[in-house]
DNA sequence: TACGGATGTGTGAACGTGCACACAGTAGGA
DNA sequence: TCCTACTGTGTGCACGTTCACACATCCGTA
């Protein structure tokens, strides 16, 4: 069986042969030391004439460095298709790397398998560390991480985080009281809220600020729990608390696709927002300047959040250890029309 | 200056030293070969023993293979933030490289720096092939890819495309002209059209597929040209043509999002849908059954072409050389409320 | 008995790189 | 004169893996 060579390619042997050098001067000629000006010169030519690149492999076998960090979408099927979002993290995460001269390299999970391989490629050597987004609680990402000790830092903390990995975040609980306490100062009587995710961190610490938020008023009957943070779940939830209370004048969606779904099921009953209904969303996403009225919502930093987690990874590959526990990014209401 | 290493790990020199055996039956172990029951045993209850993990850097510079994928994404930035239609891609690659064991990494180049930053990246023999998405005429990602004849696939195809270099994508100029064909059907007379993205092959090819399908009738006074295929594009060029053509009542929108925008512009004009104006899309992504009313468009089968793209790289790893030129796939009409 | 094949195991040589070391020549100060 | 410092260059080794080859053993058969 003959492996299809994709292209034979100039290595630093063959440009020191043209050049009339060794490997060795060509290797400071990359990587800086003594060269003499016409040696240089020499091995620049026969580089650029044999089209040389460098083997990233190699040198990433030798050095135990390869330049490159992993962001891992877990289960990113909902996430890439209605959550702008973990775009904006994935550009924020990337544009940091990029001035660090690192290559982000993003990998999906969707299935097992893809957690095999995935956990095989973290641990093969060919990046020095990984940016988790999105893990659920026992995600199996988790234990890898962990039994590798590669240097990771994750978005969110799903509660089993091992103590030793940095995350970044925000603060939850305390925006989603904010938001919710912005609600109940208009006026606003009857508080209902889409609940979402409430098998991650995120979307039980948003119930609990609204639920903190409301004291002794809270009314657990109107709490819709949807599973995901998309739109459709928007109209789902806020068809269901119409129906359990039709006196609902306020609603707290756990994110802006849930809020801009809500509009919707709103429009459709014919109440009006802001009069009839007050609605707030949380993200500050594309959405909230979508919809009709624009979302009064809870601004999440995602490109800032991105950019903190490379900053995390980059740290610990400078071999300094990042202060244990997160990093909470601040979180301001951005009030607009709907509430 | 110690590196910081992150973790001393286990080599097949270890795992062989700790079973009593050489490196030879360890890979053997590993890759297949003639083992004894006894050795298999030793050298597996070793591995687990020491936690071994095969380093793929080392394996991917003995082999010339990494069983990895790049999945370069260009100019994301409007892309991932707007049009679900790259996160469907994206996810049908996936699943496609993930079902023959490789891994996908997917690249986010944004500004000249990265550019140079993921060329050497797929020079240097960490990916196998790349996959190439939204590319404009010109792109310096296109030389790259020529010049290292790294096994490659385009979705879409500029037009200055290197003839070996096969690709994947879907019919411009036939669907654009079959959903305008369907507007004018319906009885509309004055049909205009929000074009967008004229500097790639995918928004000339939508122009002049609307501008055949109406022949004599095409009036260039009814076309508004917008940069991206984004919501508030379609805002804006709704906003023109009724400006232009108070009497129009029918709308070719060059993507989902344009036509969303436009629906809201619409809104706003005080014009019903599709009764005194019809709207059609293009894409059927998620922004397609979030409108109000839904919009009736193009079907773009985002999934299967990620996976034709990675069929197209794997049959070339295989060895077998790709047909030259495109592969387009079919997009049916999905006929919905908005006309 | 001798031979060929199947099965099982060890050894050496690469893959392409970077670094430590060795060495050579020059210059300056004690 | 000798020692040191600096500049410039070549060589050997290691990174962790796989593969080709050599070798060893066992069995069935001519």
């Amino acid at each position: 069986m003959s492996r299809p060579q994709p292209h034979k390619r100039a290595t630093v042997h063959d440009i020191a042969a043209a050049a009339g050098m060794s490997r060795g001067t060509v290797s400071r000629v990359l990587n800086g030391g003594y060269v003499s000006a016409e040696a240089r010169a020499a091995i620049e030519t026969a580089m650029s004439d044999l089209g040389y690149v460098p083997n990233n492999a190699a040198r990433a076998l030798k050095m135990r460095r390869s330049q490159a960090v992993a962001f891992v979408a877990l289960e990113p099927h909902s996430l890439f298709l209605d959550d702008p979002n973990i775009g904006s993290i994935m550009l924020g995460a990337n544009a940091a790397l990029s001035l660090a001269d690192h290559q982000m390299v993003s990998l999906v999970v969707e299935s097992a398998r893809d957690t095999e391989r995935v956990a095989r490629y973290l641990s093969g050597g060919f990046v020095d560390g990984a940016i988790v987004v999105s893990a659920r609680t026992k995600d199996p990402i988790i234990r890898v991480i962990s039994d590798l000790s590669l240097p990771a830092a994750f978005v969110g903390h799903p509660p089993d985080l091992d103590q030793n990995i940095p995350f970044v975040g925000i603060d939850n609980v305390g925006s989603a009281r904010a938001i919710t306490e912005h609600l109940a100062t208009g006026g606003r009587r009857r508080i209902g809220m889409i609940a979402a995710a409430l098998d991650r961190d995120s979307g039980i610490d948003r119930l609990a600020g609204f639920r903190a938020a409301l004291g002794p008023l809270f009314d657990a009957d109107l709490v819709a729990d949807v599973p995901h943070y998309d739109y459709g779940s928007g109209v789902k939830g806020m068809r269901d608390l119409l129906e359990r209370d039709p006196s609902i004048d306020g609603v707290f969606a756990a994110s802006d696709a849930i809020a801009a779904g809500a509009l919707e099921a709103l429009r459709d009953a014919g109440r009006s927002v802001p009069g009839d209904v007050g609605v707030v969303g949380f993200d500050d996403s594309t959405w909230a300047v979508r919809c009709q009225p624009q979302l009064t919502t809870v601004h999440q930093p995602a490109k800032e959040i991105g950019s903190c987690a490379a900053q995390l990874i980059l740290r610990q590959l400078r071999g300094e250890h990042p202060d244990p526990g997160g990093q909470l990014l601040p979180t301001p209401l951005v009030l607009r029309d709907s509430a």
